[in-house]
DNA sequence: CTCTGCCTTCGAGTGCACTCCAGGTCAAGA
DNA sequence: TCTTGACCTGGAGTGCACTCGAAGGCAGAG
C-alpha cells in the first residue's frame, strides 16, 4: 500500500500533474484522491490502477465524457455491469473500425512512399 | 475531365463544403481550385485525387500544419523528393507506433470485457 | 418578376482536452 | 528566520480543426 505524491503519480502514469488534477475535477476518477495533512494529494495503488484504465480508454480515443460515464457506473457499484459492458463493447467497435481505416490509409501512404523510393513505377 | 461543384466534391470526398473551403484557404491544396464564371468552385479530377491524399494523411492523424508542409513541397515541383519522402516516413513511423499502442490498450480493454462477460475469473 | 437554392467571402464561434497562471500554504533545510 | 520547492485552488488561456453566421450574388423554375 504505497501512497504517492502527485509528481510521483504523474511519473508512474505518464500524465502530467495538471492532467491528474483535471481528471479528478472532471469526475474521471472513482473518488477524490486522499490528502496528506498538508492538503497534498496522496495516490493509492487503487487510484493508480484506475488511472491506468482511464489512460487505456483515453488513448484508444474514448472521449472524456464517456470515460466520465463509465467512471460513474463503476462508482455506483454492483448492478449495472450490463451497462458497463455495453459501453466498453460500443467503444471496442469504434476502435476496431478506426484501426481498419487507419491501416488502410497507411497502406495507401506506403504506396506513395514506395513511389518516392523508386521501388514502384509511377501510376501515370 | 469532370468538374464538380463544391457540393459534389464534398459528397465525393466525404468532407463538408465548409471543410473544402477551409483546406483551400489554409494552403492544403496544390493550387486554388478553378472557378466557373459565376465564381463558384469547380473541382477537377486532379483536385479530387489530391484531396483524397490529404484525407489519408489527415485520417492517419497528420496535423494540418504538416499536410500544408507536404503540399508546399509538392507544389514546388521536382527536386525535393527526398524531403517529401522523409516527411512521409516520419509520419509512417508515428502512425505505426500509435497502431501498436492502441492495439495493446485494446487488448487490455478486451480483458475487461471478458471479465464482465464472465468468461474469465477476476484477477483478485 | 420573384422565389428557391446553391454558392460566395470574411470573420467569429465551438468543442475538446488539456495547460497554465496567480496567489497562497506548508514542511524541511541552511 | 529565511528560503526553497512541492503542492494547493479557481479560473483563464491555448491549440487544433473545424463549423457556422451574416450578407449578398446569380441561375433556373413557376
Amino acid at each position: 500500500m504505497t501512497s504517492l505524491s502527485i509528481a510521483e503519480a504523474a511519473e508512474q502514469t505518464g500524465l502530467t500533474a495538471h492532467t491528474l488534477r483535471y481528471y479528478e475535477r472532471d469526475g474521471l476518477l472513482l473518488q477524490s484522491v486522499e490528502r496528506a495533512p498538508s492538503g497534498h494529494r496522496r495516490y493509492s495503488d487503487e487510484d493508480l490502477r484506475w488511472i491506468e484504465m482511464v489512460t487505456r480508454l483515453r488513448s484508444t480515443g474514448m472521449p472524456i465524457r464517456d470515460v466520465r460515464r463509465y467512471a460513474a457506473l463503476v462508482r455506483e457499484g454492483d448492478g449495472n455491469e450490463a451497462d458497463r459492458l455495453a459501453l466498453l463493447l460500443a467503444h471496442r467497435e469504434v476502435v476496431e473500425q478506426q484501426l481498419v481505416e487507419v491501416t488502410s490509409h497507411l497502406r495507401a501512404i506506403d504506396y506513395k512512399i514506395a513511389l518516392y523510393e523508386g521501388r514502384v513505377a509511377p501510376a501515370s
